[in-house]
RNA sequence: GCCCACGUAGCUCAGGGGAAAGAGCACUUGCCUCCGGAGCAAGGGGUCGCAGGUUCGAAUCCUGCCGUGGGCGCCA
């Protein structure tokens, strides 16, 4: 599939030469998308940009490479422009449209939208990572949708993916975890920072009576977590143990290697990292005064241990909530110090969803006894909508979901406008089976018959696909999907409700023209669905 | 006190150096002889938190302030 704007770059590059204008150095034309229509398909400000370092006037700048590239037009281009301050606008011909339609055919959703800059480039996505010790809560919804559609996209630019869930099997909170089922199941009271929701004294129920229950425990938990995980389509190539790693002696490994690159020290009966050389706020403890880890040594132990499996090219992603924000600095300046670059190390935090139900904040608190379970919001309101909902902001913005009214509002949720787009678009193409056209390919297709100004909106739409995918990925940004997949079922409803594709009213060359959209469209809501782990129904 | 994120329409949020500020919901008003009305169209609604600065150009970048959320453990 050729890009348009290389083409479009390369003719500026050229038009730049021929008005003989020395470049700055690092110099690349800039081109984006107006935002009105009258200013093209197209638009470069480089005569702007331009203008002062080579000093002249940008309008008479920009029309200089206008009159070069109106005799020198690219493929697809019918007219360039002139416009405001010195903005050099192209317009597309109608030609580009039918090639936006092609393309998507041919692709298929399996394929549309793919790029390969990834290269082959190995990541592993770390997210959810959940404490084995209860149900992953509606908080942890988040991280699951975000960390596999973030995966999704790699995959589709071309990287190679592993999801991973670390598993914190060991600890204060495990001891503590155990100690809470033992006791319930004894009848006792929790000790006291205990665990203490409901799902304790359900599990109890099923808890042989000789048996270490933290073990047990975290095995029940994890039975849990994998479940509701994967009722939302979430699974992970690698659950990764805590306590596997520690056997593996992989700790005092660790240890050694920290010791001997001089970036520890002992003060007050505990060993201390010294972080603070590496750009962190505090040196932090490594080893308690008790002789137990702290939470940091195993971790700085694990991640050693993922840019070891990632390879010397890899890089790492974490998606972190952000009350473990402060977590990040320490956690690179570990890396430094053991010599690696901490900028293999990526950090995405995604700020907490807060739940309130009926206007009234509900408290996710570990260990109290309000925990409002993934589980209740999926069986509520379903896989897709749970996913689209986490994924409709940026990750950037803390949002509040009032769990009455994602129940009530399930008819409203735009996840079933952008299904309905798909489920509509299928129910044409089964009509026009059903009246007996029989479809040509888009090549024997005359796309010249689509002049219908709602067909050329959602071609344009569509055509943006490509960059939304590269764009989503490369900023971690799967809501660019979700907002790019809301504007573009916009225009798909709109195009179903103007331009009729199969009746007795409607020419069958025309009919053809517009079943090869109707495909096109499928294909740009499918592949935009799937990126963000959505399902595209046939019919709803 | 320090660190991070956020503050855009009544509400929930896109946009994140370019030309006249965008969507959904809500509200008002039209549109079903016709591929699914879970839809489409039109309308009202904005000092883009405040104040400076950088720039040919700032909602967008920088600084300060105010407000909100999160963090600042020998918890994880």
């Amino acid at each position: 599939m050729a890009d348009i704007r290389l083409s479009l770059i390369d003719a500026l590059h050229g038009a730049l030469q021929s008005a003989a204008v020395e470049l700055p150095p690092g110099f690349q034309a800039g081109l984006e998308r107006p935002a009105r229509r009258e200013h093209g398909d197209w638009s470069s400000n480089a005569a702007l940009v331009l203008a002062k370092p080579v000093g002249c006037n940008p309008r008479e700048l920009a029309s200089q490479l206008v009159s070069w590239l109106e005799t020198n037009r690219p493929t697809h281009v019918a007219e360039v422009t002139v416009a405001g301050p010195g903005f050099v606008n192209f317009h597309l011909a109608d030609s580009w449209l039918h090639s936006v339609i092609t393309d998507a055919v041919q692709a298929g959703a399996d394929s549309y939208g793919r790029h390969a800059f990834g290269n082959g480039q190995n990541v592993i996505v770390e997210f959810v990572s959940a404490n084995p010790t209860g149900p992953v809560h509606a908080g942890h919804g988040r991280g699951a949708a975000y960390g596999d559609a973030v995966a999704r996209l790699l995959e589709r630019c071309g990287y190679t993916v592993n999801r991973e869930f670390y598993i914190n099997d060991r600890g204060t909170q495990m001891d503590l975890f155990g100690a809470s089922l033992t006791a319930r199941h004894k009848g006792q009271p929790v000790p006291e920072d205990g665990y203490s929701g409901q799902y304790i004294s359900d599990w109890v129920q099923e808890m042989p009576a000789n048996t270490d229950a933290r073990q047990w425990g975290c095995q029940r938990a994890l039975v849990d977590q994998k479940q509701v995980l994967q009722a939302m389509s979430v699974s992970f190539d690698t659950w990764f143990s805590e306590q596997a790693l520690v056997d593996s002696g992989a700790i005092a490994h660790t240890l050694e290697a920290l010791k001997s690159a001089d970036a520890t020290y002992e003060a007050q009966g505990a060993l201390w990292l010294r972080s603070s050389d590496y750009g962190d706020d505090k040196d932090r403890v490594l080893i308690k005064a008790d002789g137990e880890y702290t939470y940091l040594l195993p971790d700085i132990a694990y991640h050693c241990d993922k840019l070891k499996r990632v390879g010397p090219d890899g890089v790492l992603i974490n998606v972190w909530g952000a009350d473990h924000h402060g977590y990040i600095a320490r956690m690179k300046a570990a890396l430094a110090a053991l010599g690696h670059d901490p900028s293999r190390l990526e950090v995405e935090v995604t700020q907490l969803v807060r739940l309130e139900r009926d206007g009234v904040e509900v408290r996710i608190a570990k260990r109290s006894g309000t925990i409002v379970e993934l589980r209740d919001v999926i069986d509520e309101v379903g896989a897709d909508a749970a996913r689209f909902t986490y994924l409709l902001q940026s990750m950037d913005t803390a949002p509040t979901f009032d769990l009455a009214k994602v129940a009530a509002q399930v008819m409203e949720n735009p996840v079933f406008y952008v299904q309905m787009a798909h489920a509509r678009l299928c129910s044409i193409a089964d009509r026009a089976r059903a009246a007996g056209v029989v479809q040509g390919g888009t090549h024997q297709t005359n796309l010249g018959l689509l002049t219908h100004e709602r067909e050329h909106e959602m071609i344009r739409q569509l055509a943006l696909f490509g960059e939304i995918t590269a764009a989503a990925a490369q900023e971690r940004a799967p809501h660019r999907v979700t907002a790019w997949l809301r504007d573009f079922a916009g225009t798909v409803h709109g195009f179903y409700h103007d331009c009729y594709v199969v009746g007795s009213h409607i020419a069958p060359e025309l009919t053809q023209a517009r079943l090869a959209l109707v495909d096109a469209g499928r294909v740009g809501l499918a592949a935009g669905l799937a990126t963000l782990g959505v399902s595209a129904p046939q019919a709803m």
